[in-house]
DNA sequence: GCTGATTAGTCAAGTATCTTGACTATACGA
DNA sequence: TCGTATAGTCAAGATACTTGACTAATCAGC
């Protein structure tokens, strides 16, 4: 990604953004399930935001809460980190062959979903 | 780790315990197999030396170089670490079974074997 | 309708884990 | 033996977390 321009990645940020849907997120929701505390996605949207990735809006269902979505940058920004990652992968697909990766894949999520992540 | 007592645990230190060998290692060959700059490594020796797990002893091959070895409480602790590792793998086979458990490791193996981790 | 407890977010300060730059001491090769 | 590379150290700064203290809004029960 920094390769691709985008001076503003980092792996905390990445971590944050996987977690931010395209029709938004509630800060609240990134903080359930993301594992680090409050303080810690205040400081990584507040980063995000002033990079220009990211903007809050109001939630007009709860005065409170605050939505966190991407900006059209940011979503320009998504959709290269997209194309990055289907390259990556095809890496390890050359590795190992298509149908071995495929069964990689399937263990992995076998193994991992529904995991107690240990959040909190 | 914690749990279990060993307070220091942190996952920057356990990535480096990883690379000590049990016979001791120089600290150089550390800072070229972590990709991390040299400081975060003496950094990190430094911390884990105050804590008790490790010692500095002098390369009796080249007066330059410093041998990081584990101290008795040192290897103690990685006794633990071994006995939690395999109680946290058979979490996983319990999900998956024995048979695709090797698998799934087999499969882990070949696609990172080798790999270029653009070490810095 | 109040009120007390919970939830969402913010501000401030401190810690852990990295970084780069500058330096010393030792080893090695032409 | 002189220049260069290697091993390690010291210092300062950045990032990504932490806990503590606080405000504002919601909600449940009386």
């Amino acid at each position: 990604m920094r390769e691709a321009g985008h001076d503003w990645f980092t792996d905390a940020r990445a971590n944050l953004l996987a977690h931010v849907a395209r029709a938004g997120t509630p800060q609240s929701v990134l903080i359930s399930r993301m594992g680090i505390s409050k303080q810690a996605v205040q400081q990584l949207v507040d980063g995000l935001v002033a990079e220009g990735v990211l903007e809050r809006l109001p939630d007009p269902a709860d005065s409170r809460s605050r939505i966190v979505r991407y900006t059209a940058a940011g979503a320009a920004a998504i959709r290269d980190a997209d194309r990055i990652k289907r390259e990556i992968e095809s890496e390890y697909r050359a590795r190992i062959g298509d149908q071995r990766f495929g069964m990689l894949m399937d263990l992995l999520r076998e193994a991992t979903e529904k995991l107690d992540t240990g959040e909190r």
